[in-house]
DNA sequence: GTCTATAACCAGATAGAC
DNA sequence: GTCTATCTGGTTATAGAC
């Protein structure tokens, strides 16, 4: 559980993200980097170990990235772009609002334990970034939270939901969805999908209406 | 919220562990390795670092810890120790299963609170621990995991709480817990107090038996 | 574009004076 | 016990051959 798995026994995802960055070799290199950095963290890995996943050189490194923390960047920018395409297609794809609040936690849940190598990048290593490159990412994800917001208001304004704190709810699930990058191995016995449909049906659960529309509904 | 607070912006606790640990310079080792390896994480930091903020010259350091990464056992070690009796405490203070389980995710999740950075560092150093070490950490935490997974055993035992998935509940409510450490700054406007109270309420609205004897009790 | 070699620097840990 | 000085090894990044 949130124990027995050891960081250190991560195995690499059987699905590397980033099929649309070019050229081939920076993709490799993101790729690597992402699997490295989720492995040991960003200032435990040289970019020796790097070059090598990519099969290429220390030096071959910089002929596509300014740094290594300019590499960081790349991959912490286009993985919340993603994070957040991921959020608002599913807010989008549901009208009534507890299938929405469902839909959108599953997608954000499951979507941390499918990319759970690139997640533990994107929000365990905010930190390494300059400030400058801080700022940009932290705007991607004020509307990741944005969007959670919303869905759960909607449920508010719809009476199905009962929020007393809707800010804090929103921050409890995010933070729910983001720890799955945490705990979560490609050893565990639960499917992304499985965990994402835990996750949907218990923030369902925490938010609905005690007399409300969607009380026992679930 | 998830996103508004800067790793790179967290301040010292104001109120330091290990007040036991002796000599006093160890001690003092100890509260400023905890701040430094929260705000820079533990590769990042540098032992100039730690000993300047104990008032000492890298050298001192190894008169009371064999390396750096002993340091960070002897931390990790204490702290987890200290969260563990934290929530067994809780456990036995209630009896009532719904009271019990609001009292179990109270205290965890305001320690992590409280505890911010030291909690930073239990939380998210574990690979940077010897496998020796690891090990040793490993089997507090599974005693935590224990005492979560009674707690909730108790209440559907006793018909108040309906989990399907046992251990999916517990998992899910040890990570909510535990990812306040993540989010949770000394400038966040809710108190560790509150914190506790809104995330006990939640886990009792994500438990409690639709037609059972707690429904909309809370 | 990719390699090898190296520059320039900084880390953790130790030795020995006081 | 604490300090200063230093050793050894590893780091990011660059230069120049091919």
């Amino acid at each position: 559980m949130t124990t027995g798995s050891d960081p250190r026994a991560r195995r690499p995802a059987p699905d590397p993200l980033w099929p649309e960055l070019e050229p081939e070799p920076a993709r490799r290199l993101a790729i690597g980097a992402t699997r490295a950095f989720a492995e040991r963290g960003f200032h435990a890995t040289t970019t020796r170990d790097i070059s090598e996943r990519a099969g290429m050189s220390t030096g071959g490194l910089y002929v596509y990235f300014q740094s290594k923390e300019d590499l960081l960047f790349q991959i912490s920018l286009t993985g919340h772009r993603r994070a957040l395409a991921v959020v608002s297609a599913a807010a989008e794809s549901e009208h009534e609002p507890v299938a929405r609040l469902h839909s959108v936690v599953r997608s954000f849940a499951s979507w941390h334990a499918e990319n759970h190598q690139a997640a533990l990048v994107l929000q365990y290593e905010l930190g390494a970034l300059s400030p400058e490159h801080f700022a940009e990412v932290a705007k991607v994800r004020r509307e990741i939270d944005r969007v959670m917001r919303e869905t759960i208001r909607a449920g508010v304004d719809a009476g199905c939901f009962d929020a007393p704190d809707l800010a804090g709810a929103a921050l409890a699930l995010l933070s729910l969805c983001i720890d799955v990058a945490r705990w979560f191995t490609v050893a565990h016995r639960r499917s992304p999908e499985a965990i994402g449909e835990l996750y949907g049906d218990l923030a369902v659960r925490m938010l609905r209406a005690a007399g409300g529309p969607a009380a026992g509904a679930e």
